[in-house]
RNA sequence: GCCGCCUUAGCUCAGUCGGUAGAGCGAUUCACUCGUAAUGAAUAGGUCGUCGGUUCGAUUCCGACAGGCGGCUCCA
């Protein structure tokens, strides 16, 4: 048998090596039984796959990002085949790896339950058990279509790969079941050679089912088939796969980590808001703590906007449903405003949006080329309709205040302005402690030109500008098509969390449909009309979510200029109150927020309260600090910074709080 | 809006196979006055989400609605 001469590629290094013709990829990696497959020219294989002269072969191992995709992948494979043996009666849909997992989805008569899952779960323990070979098996579109005459959803996917131009496009995740070129199937083979289980799939796969370490199933839920609510709801279980028992550990640790920061939790824990039935749906109250950080944060956000050259207005929260015509907002966003209230013969309106009423303020007397850019900005509370299975804690609700910002400028200062915003929102949001991000640039979606205003020509210069302003930050720049407003096209600011989360914040839209329906106008250098454009801002989006967001990401400890409570004096006895409360006035005086706990619990339980609490000064005075004139702080970590001076203490106090840092 | 699950004291949760309920924390009161994450005792607190139906009787079974949770779709 003829040699043949492949590369392997191990860590960067690279190594020629001759083998017998024939040689299959796992014969290169028997040393490393963390390789589950192998890339084979920049293409993921099988470790059967059978190397070419000239390959170069790079080994997969089971804990690296594609590694765990096709073990994610396999997994669902496994809880697909458990399933149908559970099921008979269950068809297939898709069933692709996901950030941190997998799902696949089932058309059942009955939706499953806890127990199901459970059932599922040692089904497919005993399958992983088994050691099955997954093996591939190239078919043509007609061979395939005949074996899989009973899964009608794959069926159609077949069919859409002769059609589309992209299955992935077609269904979102359908890419691992058909791929660009030839399909495959994946036979799952016992020990004896004995067929247990196939599935339409690209592939690659785990040699066999035994080589999935650690697997959980998560929870099942309903999804559209191919993402469309016209199409029918398919069952959808979840789950998680990993490299070893300890990987799926720490996902699950790290779940609950996630659960321990939710803020609808610490919201009701730490006493800052709340949702009451009464209101309905999505519509929070702040309490006063949560209105102190609510104020605190609205007070500096007034205070930067201002020194950035944004006139603060004011205007009313319903509206004569005439304007929201006149804005557009009825014939493209009815869905998303509550129904009319009708009043002396007319109809009102609860605004979705601000700036119709911000173009009424620009359009109440003549404007001068000399104004402009005119930056008109305010707290505006608005009321969305959202759909009842959407609403969610303060990240998703029904009424809420945006930092709302309209910029009117000429076309030709545009990008400046756009500039300029995008400079503000990066700095108010690092100020807030927010420092990792990405932008996301959402433009109009062209097979839907009823959902959009306006014509080419405008769109396409107005992505252009908001497209280069945005790369001149140096920012990743990620695509979203189909997700601009009506109006214009959008850059938005997501950013990242402690945990690594990403949250869309900031939202800057260039407009030039709405200047045009309310007719605005300026008056040029050499006296003509002409039409501003008008870039629309909210630099955190929403203040309730921002609220929600920041929460997560401090966890609930919020660093001392924005923590409800900066201070809490903890008398060691009854006798050391007085002393406290002259300690707490002289921080009252230099505008810190100080309580000093006087119940008459035990010290320790004070702490702990303070401790639950999150305060991020406890002061405590015993009789030796009395003595030497100090006070002693605890802080949030458990550190001590004892017999502090009086004057020390304040000026500490004051130090950390104007400077914005944690502590 | 769609699918599934859930709703018992302020919070977290037991419980009743249909005969109107209990714990811990929290609250209040009393005692204790204490040096870095829970002192002890007593007391109060619930028409068991709302409205209908079945039943001699419903917190429990059925239905509708409201609210919540997890997804899908949508979105600041």
């Amino acid at each position: 048998m003829p040699d043949i001469k492949v590369t392997v590629v191990d860590s960067g290094a690279r190594a020629e090596r001759t083998v017998a013709a024939g040689t299959r990829a796992w014969e290169l990696f028997t040393d490393t039984p963390t390789v589950i497959a192998a890339r084979v020219a920049g293409v993921l294989r099988d470790l059967a796959h059978e190397l070419a002269d000239g390959d170069e072969v790079e080994g997969v191992a089971i804990d690296e990002p594609d590694g765990r995709d096709i073990l994610r992948h396999s997994t669902a494979h496994v809880m697909a085949q458990a399933v149908q043996e559970l099921f008979p009666d269950a068809r297939l849909g898709i069933g692709p790896p996901i950030e941190n997992g997998f799902y696949y989805d089932f058309d059942v008569e009955r939706p499953f339950t806890p127990e199901d899952l459970e059932k599922i779960e040692s089904r497919m323990r005993k399958i992983v058990k088994e050691g099955q070979k997954f093996s591939r098996r190239p078919v043509s579109d007609g061979e395939a279509l005949e074996e899989l005459a009973d899964e009608p959803y794959k069926v159609e996917l077949i069919g859409l790969k002769g059609g589309a131009t992209d299955v992935t496009e077609a269904a979102e995740g359908a890419g691992v079941e058909v791929g660009a070129g030839e399909l495959t199937i994946y036979d799952n083979l016992r020990r004896n050679g004995e067929l247990a289980w196939k599935d339409l799939c690209r592939g690659p796969h785990l040699p066999t089912t035994k080589r999935i370490p650690a697997f959980k199933l998560m929870r099942s839920a309903a999804a559209y088939w191919r993402g469309n609510e016209k199409n029918p709801q398919l069952q959808r279980i979840y789950g998680t796969a990993w490299e070893s028992k300890e990987a799926l550990e720490a996902h699950l640790h790290r779940l609950e980590e996630a659960e321990r920061r939710d803020h609808r939790r610490l919201g009701r824990e730490l006493d800052l808001f709340s949702f009451p039935d009464e209101l309905g749906s999505g519509l929070p109250v702040f309490h006063p703590k949560g209105g102190v950080l609510k104020r605190v944060m609205e007070d500096y956000v007034r205070q930067r906007h201002i020194e950035e050259g944004f006139e603060y207005v004011g205007t009313p929260h319903i509206s004569k449903e005439g304007l929201f015509h006149t804005s557009g907002h009825l014939p493209y966003y009815a869905e998303g405003m509550f129904p009319p209230l009708h009043v002396d013969g007319g109809d009102y309106r609860l605004k979705a949006m601000n700036c119709p009423m911000h173009n009424l303020i620009y359009r109440s007397r003549g404007r001068s080329y000399r104004e402009l850019p005119l930056r008109l900005f305010e707290f505006g509370h608005v009321y969305r309709y959202e759909k009842s299975g959407v609403v969610h804690g303060l990240t998703r609700v029904r009424g809420f205040a945006q930092d709302d910002s309209h910029s009117y400028v000429t076309p030709e200062q545009a990008p400046d302005e756009i500039r300029h915003l995008l400079d503000f929102v990066l700095s108010l949001l690092k100020d807030f402690g927010l420092d990792d991000f990405y932008l996301e640039l959402s433009t109009r979606d062209d097979s839907k030109p009823d959902k959009f205003v306006g014509d080419d020509d405008e769109w396409q210069v107005a992505t252009k500008v908001l497209a280069d302003v945005a790369s001149e930050t140096g920012l990743e720049l990620v695509p979203d098509p189909g997700g601009a407003a009506y109006y214009g096209p959008k850059i938005s600011v997501q950013a990242r969390d402690a945990i690594g989360r990403t949250w869309q914040m900031s939202t800057i839209q260039y407009d030039f449909n709405q200047p045009r329906g309310f007719e605005l106008e300026y008056v040029a250098a050499d006296g003509s009309r002409q039409r501003p454009v008008m870039i629309h801002s909210a630099k955190f989006g929403s203040i309730e979510r921002f609220i929600g967001v920041l929460t997560e990401h401090y966890a609930g400890a919020f660093p001392p200029w924005l923590a409800p409570v900066q201070v809490i004096g903890i008398p060691v006895a009854e006798r050391h109150n007085d002393y406290l409360a002259a300690f707490a006035d002289r921080l009252r005086e230099a505008g810190v927020r100080v309580e000093v706990d006087t119940s008459d619990e035990r010290m320790q339980k004070k702490i702990r309260n303070a401790q639950l609490q999150k305060v991020p000064f406890m002061a405590l005075v015993g009789d030796r600090d009395m003595e030497e004139g100090a006070v002693s702080f605890r802080f949030r970590s458990g550190e001590q910074e004892n017999g502090v001076p009086l004057d020390a203490a304040v000026a500490r106090v004051v130090e950390a709080v104007e400077s914005r840092v944690q502590v």
